[in-house]
Order: C-alpha cells, then structure tokens, then sequence
RNA sequence: CGGGGUGUGGCGCAGCCUGGUUAGCGUGCUACCUUGGGGUGGUAGAGGUCGCGGGUUCAAAUCCCGCCACUCCGACCA
C-alpha cells in the first residue's frame, strides 16, 4: 500500500473524550473511528487487524474440529420467550418490530439461535459430538460503554457452542477448548492467564475466564507467585488465614461501651486488637424473581465481603445495597450489628466457623460485644464470601497471592442442559430415549483483542502491534521524495518486499521527515525502513518499533535483514 | 438507572457570567514560495444552520423552558 494513496487518518491531536492508550492510539492511528456511543466504524487499518484477529481464530477453532457458521443478527423475539431470556435480559436487549408488527432483537449472545438451528436437526446420539461457531456481530445495549473497543455496544464475537450426549464428553471437549484459547491467545502474542470464574447469569457448571495482562483491566484476579492457581476475584478462594499474634484475651461475653465507634479501623484503634478479631456485618438486600429481603453477611474485620460469591451464596438474582432507614424499619442497629437474635437471613464467612474470642456489634447503639464465641452457630450458615486480597494464601500450595487486573477476552463454559431442557431439544440416546443435549459454550471476545493488544502493547508514542496482528509489517519511509535516489530505491524495496510476500506499506507521501516517522510511531507497524540521507552513503536504517533502536545497513543487505526481523 | 459535565468550521478550544458591528484562536485542508532526519517558516484562500425546538427582547452563540446527543463518576454488565 502506497500511503500516498491510503485512507488513514491520523491525527496528532489526542480525541476528547479518550482516556486509555487503546482508544487514544487506535483513534489517532486512523484505525477506528466513532459513530455514535460504544458503537465504532472500523477503517482500512482497524479492519486489517480484526481480520487477522478473525482468521487466527478461524484457524484453530477448524483445527480443532469446529465448524464456521453464521446466524442471523437480528433474531425473532419467540425465541427469546422461549428460552425465558425474553424479559431477565432487560433493557440490553435491543427489541424493534418490522413493518409487519414481528417482533425482533438484536442478537447479544446466540444460545437460543443455536440450539434451534440444532434442535430437529440432529436427532440421534450417532450425530454427537458437534461443535458449531460463528464470528458475527453482537450487539447489548449496555448502560454505560465506555473505553473505545473495549466495551462497545457493537462488537464482534466469536461465539461458539457445543453438544455432546454426555457430561463426560462435554467435558472433554471443555478441555479442548481450553488448549485451543491458549493457542489463540498465545499466538497473537498476549500475555494472558486463564483463570477460574464465576458462571454469572449464563449459568453451567464451572467456567474459565481467559485474561490479558493489563494495567486498565476491569477485572481483578488473583494468581498464586509459586503455582498455576490463577481465578477471578469473583470466584477466587484461598487458604485460611493465619492469625495474627497476639491474639486477644476476654475473661468475659460482655457488652463493652464504645460510643460512636463503628469502623473496623476506629474499634482496632480503641480496643489496640487486630482487625482479624474483629466481627463485622454488611447488610445487603438481595433481590429474587418474586420477593427481596435483608440478608446481613458477617466476616473478619480484616476481610471485605465479595458481592457475587454472597450472591450466590444466597441464591439471588442480585445483592443491592440498602439504607440506614431501611435497617432501622427491621430491628437493626447499622454501625452495631452482631450476629446474635436476627430475625432476617445471616450469612456468616466460612473463616468464622468455630472462631471465638471475638468483638462484634452489640445489636445496640454504640454498645460492642467482647469475648463473642461463634462456636454454635448452624453449620448452614456459613458460606465463603470473603473477597481474596492481596498476601492471601493460595488454596493449592499455600504461596502468597498477588492481585493483579485484566481483561477479559475469552470465557468457556460448561453449560449442561439449561437450554437444550428448556427448549426441548434432544436426541435419542443409544437405548432409545430421548434426552436433552449437553451443552458447552465458549465465547472470545474478537474487536475486544484489536483493543487488549494495545492496552498490553504500546509505549508513549504509540502502538506497538504483535507481529501476528500488525496491520502491515513493514513502513518504508521515504524522507524526501524529490530525491529521486531515495524515490527510486524506497520503490525497489516495496516492490522486493512484496514478492517475498511481505505486508509492507511505501511512505510516498510529499510530506518531511518528521510527520513520516511520527506516524510510524503512532500506527506501530513492527519494523520501519528509513530511506533518507544515508543512501548517498549506500546506506539505509531499519528501525525496531519496539526498542526504538534503529541500525545502519549496506542497501544491498537490507532485504534479507528485514526478513530477519520479521522471523 | 442515580449524580455531574459538555455540545461553536474536519479536529481541539475561546467567546456565554454582564445580549449589541463581519463569531475568534490553534491545528488540519487548498495554492504558491521556503525548508528537507523528529509534526519547518511565510503569504494568500476555502470552510460555521453556534446540537434541536420553543420563549423573552428592537436585538440571542450569549438569558429562560423543553428535548436530543455525547461524556465522566457510580450502579449494572451472557
């Protein structure tokens, strides 16, 4: 590609309204350019990328046995009644009607176009196992998009879903797929952890979250610095916690005056004990199809209480946060709260279990308990809810966990038969009976990547492409065309390039120097050739995108040294 | 969804508080000259329904009301 004649707009200018490097860099590149929120138009550069992105992934999903198809984007609103998603999605769902009144959806995910394409289809056990995908559009009407690519309304996703007549089968392909991310990922060149998760509202049995490495991540996860052990906060867990020394020592179960201390901080600081001796309450309402209700989740004081396993620990829909008002209406004393005499559900921490010699709320304003002894409660009460935190110790082998952000590019699932069941799609088995699939479902997320590789891969200046996604490989710049010698030379290499195959673009443009290298920079294609004033000494310089380093060859040698680099 | 902010040539902004000539600056763009290894300097140009609708006024980018869009913080996020 002959820049002079190519369509990217760059600008030296950062956009307004950015604040990450993907989003400056892919927006001041010319790789992409907003249409309206969370929704982006992809030019010829950005395009480049995705596609690469795209075909990586193509490739070993096949590889894999998987097979490409695509479904329709907008999707008839019957199957989302079907599978009962129709009204728990919400308001991400964008809902329209055609001139005929039918009502329809944008598709946000595509287990209900799947399995309907399925269902009827493959009939019998023989036809097993089947592992179906598509890299196609997506599009949620989140509440809040927000950082270029990385969280857009309109994306595209390689969603991929699979039956199998058996758990066990399912599990194997789960497996695969596993393998095969790593592959995906690791070819593109991230540094990425697959990590344990929560299955969220998608539901199944055990999920993996596939993370890169990045500082902006919206995502905390936790990884062990011995062993392998890597989950999402969400669903991390860890070893129980030493306690610390020395411990406190109650002569009594008594109340003990402590006017207006209610922070865990202010009692540690009034009472000289270690926060871990400490019992403290959070008060949540969780939210279920038809009621909601107080729940008091209790811990450490030197422990934060983690929302999703507490969600899931009480089986709801969703925890929110309730008033001081609200407490009061119930019997509850916010600030003083034990878990002694509730009469609304209590969650205690698995950590608690059996613990003695304690402080807890009093269940009285500015009144604490001292010498509080867990010992008795109900078994059925404790859950692990305790968010992992930075030292924890991991559930494996006991090293120390460090925390660390990501973002999430892929997520595999182990789904059973949530949809097949409720969309009564079956096969029969080899006795004859008909049974509902089981599922598996793998999700990457393909315009997110184009944006993960930059939050990874950038310095001050710009992108810094893996060489697997580089929209080319290659920029020769030319320093000042009206040198006829550099003209000439700039023009031979592209063309020499090109026969060996190799994506390179020729900076013919009329421009100086400076702009040319500026652009280099800032585009980030992996290897600059800089044909310039050193060519009157035969001479020209190959510049490393990402050392920055430049060296001086002999012209004649510059061919074979690009293609050096690029090995 | 709750709370804030913004909307003015392609892009980034000033002007608005205190209404009043031709709406200004930087950058980008066009032409010519200049320069030619880190966004060169100059001259001359093109380019704006001041988000939309209504109101107040002799007069509205500016004041008032409504709407829309974008955005930031939070909640939410298969």
């Amino acid at each position: 590609m002959r820049l002079s004649r190519a369509f990217v707009p760059t600008t030296k200018e950062t956009p307004k309204d950015a604040v990450l490097p993907s989003h400056i860099y892919l927006v001041r590149g010319g790789f992409i350019s907003q249409v309206a929120s969370g929704i982006y138009n992809f030019l010829p550069l950005g395009k480049r990328v995705l596609d690469k992105v795209r075909a990586i992934v193509k490739e070993e999903l096949d590889k894999a046995g998987c097979q490409e198809v695509q479904l329709g984007f907008v999707t008839p609103c019957e199957l989302w009644q079907e599978s009962g998603r129709f009204g728990k999605y919400g308001k991400e769902l964008l809902r329209f009607k055609d001139r005929k009144e039918n009502c329809f959806v944008l598709g946000p995910t595509h287990e209900e176009m799947m399995v309907d394409l399925v269902r009827g289809r493959v009939t019998s056990y023989k036809q097993l196992p089947l592992n179906l995908y598509q890299i196609n559009l997506k599009f949620r009407d989140e509440a809040r998009p927000r950082f270029g690519l990385l969280r857009g309304r309109e994306f595209v996703m390689k969603d991929g879903y699979s039956f199998h007549a058996d758990e066990a089968d399912m599990k194997r392909e789960y497996d695969l797929m596993e393998r095969t991310y790593r592959k995906i990922f690791s070819r593109i060149g991230l540094d990425f952890r697959a990590v344990e998760a929560d299955v969220g509202a998608i539901g199944g049995s055990a999920s993996k979250e596939f993370m890169v490495l990045a500082k902006s991540g919206e995502d905390t996860i936790a990884i062990c610095t011995e062993c392998d052990y890597a989950a999402n906060v969400e669903a991390a867990k860890r070893q129980k916690p030493k306690a610390p020394e020395p411990a406190p020592e109650f002569s009594n179960f008594e109340p003990f005056y402590t006017p207006g201390l209610k922070s865990i901080e202010e009692l540690s600081e009034f009472f000289k004990v270690d926060p871990y001796y400490f019992v403290k309450a959070v008060a949540k309402k969780a939210i279920y199809d038809d009621e909601e209700k107080i729940v008091l989740f209790f811990l450490r004081g030197s422990d934060e209480l983690q929302e999703i396993k507490a969600q899931n620990a009480v089986g709801a829909n969703e925890l929110v946060d309730v008033s001081e008002e609200e407490l009061e209406n119930a019997g509850i004393v916010p600030g003083f709260i034990a878990p002694y005499e509730q009469e609304c559900m209590i969650v205690l921490d698995e950590d608690l279990r059996g613990a003695k010699g304690l402080i807890c709320g009093g269940n009285r304003k500015d009144y604490h308990l001292i010498g509080a002894d867990l010992s008795h409660f109900d078994d059925a009460l404790f859950a692990d809810i305790a968010e992992v935190k930075e030292g924890d110790l991991c559930p494996r082998c006991g090293a120390v966990i460090h925390l660390t952000k990501g973002i999430e590019v892929g997520h595999i699932f182990q789904l059973g038969t949530r949809y097949s069941a409720a969309m009564k799609a079956t096969f029969l088995d080899k006795e004859g009976k008909a049974k509902p699939f089981v599922m598996g479902t793998y999700g990457i997320g393909v315009s997110r990547l184009v944006a993960a590789a930059i939050e990874q891969n950038h310095d001050d200046r710009g992108c810094i492409w893996p060489k697997a996604i580089a929209p080319y490989m290659v920029d020769i710049i030319i320093s000042n065309i009206k040198e006829s010698e550099q003209l000439e030379f700039g023009e031979e290499l592209y063309e020499a390039l090109q026969k060996e195959g190799v994506e390179v673009v020729l900076d013919d443009r009329a421009d100086r120097f400076g702009p040319k290298i500026k652009d280099f920079e800032l585009i980030g294609y992996p290897v600059g050739v800089i044909v310039g004033k050193g060519l009157k000494e035969g001479k020209v310089q190959l510049v490393d995108r990402k050392t920055l380093e430049k060296k001086d060859v002999a012209k004649e040698e510059a061919l074979q040294e690009i293609l050096e680099m690029l090995s």
